[in-house]
DNA sequence: CTCATCTGCGACATTGATGTCGCATTCCGA
DNA sequence: TCGGAATGCGACATCAATGTCGCAGATGAG
């Protein structure tokens, strides 16, 4: 059984959420093994921050996969779409708590295996962000590339205000998907804000 | 005259930009100078990055003094509000390119210092925000201190957006802007989009 | 010209972290 | 019960990066 190469990996993801640099001994030490006990699961740190990488990307992909993306992408369906793209974000957030760290961390970002994969998969979700410009449900004039960015910075935001303290924990998924959506400004004038997540609403009761 | 040791600071924000995980090493090549050399200059390889981030803090507490924030806050003129909103990110987006990496250096996230003086500068960004939702220009449905995290986020995905040669340079302010802004859904039908930032729209000629 | 100071550098010392090795213990299946 | 495969660990070896020290050349005021 791989149940203790289970529990490092799950003490390398705590760890390294609160201490990005944390070394091999802080880990093992969080995981309650020797150092060595680490390295005979996982070859090098390196390695071990490899495989958090790419179960992070298993996740996104996952995601994917079960939304359906590229059959509601071609779909055409606004509403489809817009639904996807929510409920996308929402799981992404999500995940952001387990695997925020992978997000910003140097080591996992200059691996050139994770690097590809992450780029086919931005490809791929490019494919619904650019087929909901079409659906007429994210704005034509911004470029289709743009979107994946502006996502993973919001997550990057999220991830920040939830570990400050500046929001609950409960609220990071409907303010990361109104920023995203809505941006920030008031809802121009007494319009319904058609375009607010459908959910519940910011600052609304949990 | 700290001719070399300006070149030394230059030479680390180009080398960390490229390589956020640069060693002093790195840093001594890329300036033309022995890694000695840095050290007679800076104590420690994080006295050099505690000096870069607060070279960063300076830029944005200038833009702040610049803009006048407390007086624009004060003034609760909804114009000049959003006038200066919109100056200061345009203003971040262009520090960030310089200072990018000081967005997510795990040393420089970790200093004490650094981080209370980002504490009181946030605080003090945070009075305009709040002023901008009383006069009806930032969505009074958010929480003050959420508007920064969105701004550090926008701008991380800015950077990351046009390093990765993603979205060209010129572009990057205008798509941090609008997002920020308005979100990256589709304008409401037909409606003039009178949240869009007030110069150039993004996709128009530049 | 001369001394004092500043700047730079090569060589060394130290440190923290990584990764390896052989031995002990546990956990099965036969 | 027995044997071997897997797991864990302490101790050691290595390495990369950091930081220190004393000497050498430049610079500049007097």
């Amino acid at each position: 059984m791989t149940s203790n190469r289970d529990a490092v990996l799950a003490a390398a993801q705590r760890t390294l959420n609160v201490d990005p640099g944390a070394s091999v001994a802080d880990i093992a030490q969080a995981a309650g093994v020797s150092r060595a006990t680490v390295h005979r699961h996982f070859e090098s740190r390196e390695a071990l921050l490899v495989e958090l990488g790419t179960r992070s990307l298993d996740q996104w992909e996952q995601r994917m996969d079960a939304g359906d993306l590229e059959a509601v992408a071609a779909s055409g369906d606004a509403a489809r779409i817009r639904a996807l793209l929510e409920a996308l974000v929402r799981g992404y957030v999500e995940d952001a708590d387990t695997y925020g760290f992978a997000l910003t961390d140097h080591v996992i970002l200059a691996n050139a295996d994770l690097v590809a994969r992450t780029e086919r998969l931005a490809d791929r979700e490019t494919g619904l962000f650019v087929a909901a410009q079409a659906a007429g449900v994210l704005s034509p004039a911004l470029p289709g590339r743009w979107f994946g960015h502006a996502v993973y910075g919001l997550l990057v935001a999220g991830r920040e205000a939830v570990r400050l303290g500046d929001v609950a924990p409960r609220e990071a998924a409907d303010l990361v998907l109104t920023t995203l959506f809505s941006g920030i400004t008031a809802p121009s004038s007494t319009a319904p804000s058609s375009t607010a997540p459908s959910s519940t609403a910011p600052g609304a009761p949990a």
